[in-house]
DNA sequence: CACTTGTGCTAACACAGGTTGGTGAAACCG
DNA sequence: CGGTTTCACCAACCTGTGTTAGCACAAGTG
């Protein structure tokens, strides 16, 4: 199976030969965005929902004065806003960092899948909702978090989305991002963005270079960060309910 | 019109009397929860969706160590995640910051209305996705911008969001929060909250007491925030195509 | 009634992280 | 090829915000 999303949707459900099929004949726009290209821009009237295939991407906001600030990344699989036409006009821009194969899906064929597959429709709600729980995570982490917590809890949080579209070599996984890129995520100064990043090496945490993240020791990198995955809703067998609790209420 | 989620919706689309009143039928299971219980906690199993239909609640998690980030603010009108019976269990909670009354409207009426008033459903859709848009703002807020500007870029989108629900008083508006309330949604301590409302009161833009806040020059107020409303897709009609834009591509 | 608790508020001090201004190596480019 | 840009990295210094430890007042509460 090629189609990412399709590897992601597998992470909350088993899906039938025909929903798979139904969801691969709509990816058949495909285009190409350079590194550093917008796929769509703040101010762009919304069109069909962008799913990226391959590459890296990001939500981004810049403020009025210059600063920019990373909301959301895209790794394959990731849907930009299942339902986004609702509104008319983006509040934010989505950039490649990378070079990007992104398919756009355009809102009737939407409609068409949420109305033909209702399994399907369930696996899709899910991946919003995982979206959502995200950016609440986001804000606790930059809310809560010291400078080295915060950088070790978006690790593990990559880790573990890289895993569930089988993009990780064990506990390595791509990271092409540079250290500005990554200050304007963890809302930290690049500066310190290096500092933290030698702390972390130097604790035998992590290593990075040349685009690829190794987590020596994903235990204590969790342990530092406070990372509980419960967030991403990845294991669906264990969120199923228990036998002592089927019965009653 | 008492339902404050139809206020709510009116920003985004007219209704019709025959949705309205689907809505108020959902509506009856009601309840009420004390100040500062919870409405749902952290790892309760999924249930009908929660409608706030008055007081004040939020949306916070807490880390291991204690460290609480308030990560939502719930104003009347507000659903809490209109799908979220499809995960199983919470991984956050929502509790009450004062007295509510909260409506549970279960997923099968959710279903119900989703399937049977299709422009209901649209804008239900865009009030989810103004949720979302007020996370990435909010991520925003305690990444890039300055104790003094996060705070009143927050007092900002609280007097925008209950206008949209008639419960403003011209620049007023309710703020049933203490400074510790406070610092747990802005990500700083409660001394710094009480030092940047000083200063706010001391420039003139604020007052607050007895958990009322009035903003005394609200053009300013969104200056320094850095406040730009579009996030809150609230003006409908101004997002609708221009005339000049309505031909072509 | 004294006692406790919660809240707003303040001062003194500490420090995490920001700012500025670099260097060198690699990649890119005309 | 030299010139430019980009990036990781570093040192010195600065500051916004956190921490600690209070006080005063109001609202419970037994």
């Amino acid at each position: 199976m090629n189609n990412p999303l399709l590897r992601k949707l597998k992470n909350f459900t088993d899906l039938s030969d025909e929903e798979c099929s139904a969801v691969n004949e709509c990816c058949n726009d495909v285009r190409e965005v350079a590194a550093h290209e917008d796929v769509i821009s703040q101010g762009d009237r919304t069109g069909g929902v962008k799913l990226l295939l391959e590459g890296f991407a990001c939500r981004y906001k810049v403020l009025e004065d210059g600063r920019r600030q990373i909301v959301a990344y895209f790794v394959p699989g990731d849907l930009c806003d299942l339902r986004v036409f609702i509104l008319k006009r983006m509040d934010h821009s989505i950039g490649a960092v990378t070079a990007c194969k992104v398919a756009t899906i355009s809102p009737h064929n939407v409609l068409k899948l949420t109305h033909n597959y209702p399994n399907l429709t369930r696996a899709l709600w899910w991946s919003t909702l995982v979206e959502e729980a995200i950016a609440r995570e986001w804000i606790v982490n930059v809310g809560q978090r010291s400078a080295l917590e915060r950088m070790a809890h978006l690790f593990c949080e990559l880790l573990y989305r890289f895993r569930a579209v089988d993009l990780n070599q064990g506990n390595s996984c791509i990271l092409p991002l540079t250290q500005v890129e990554l200050a304007e995520t963890l809302g930290l100064s690049s500066v310190h963005v290096n500092r933290t990043l030698q702390e972390l090496r130097r604790q035998k945490l992590i290593t990075l270079n040349g685009g690829t993240l190794t987590i020596q020791d994903l235990d204590a990198l969790k342990e530092v960060s406070f990372f509980n995955p419960d967030y991403l809703h990845l294991d669906y067998s264990s969120e199923k309910p228990r036998s002592d609790e089927r019965e009653g209420n």
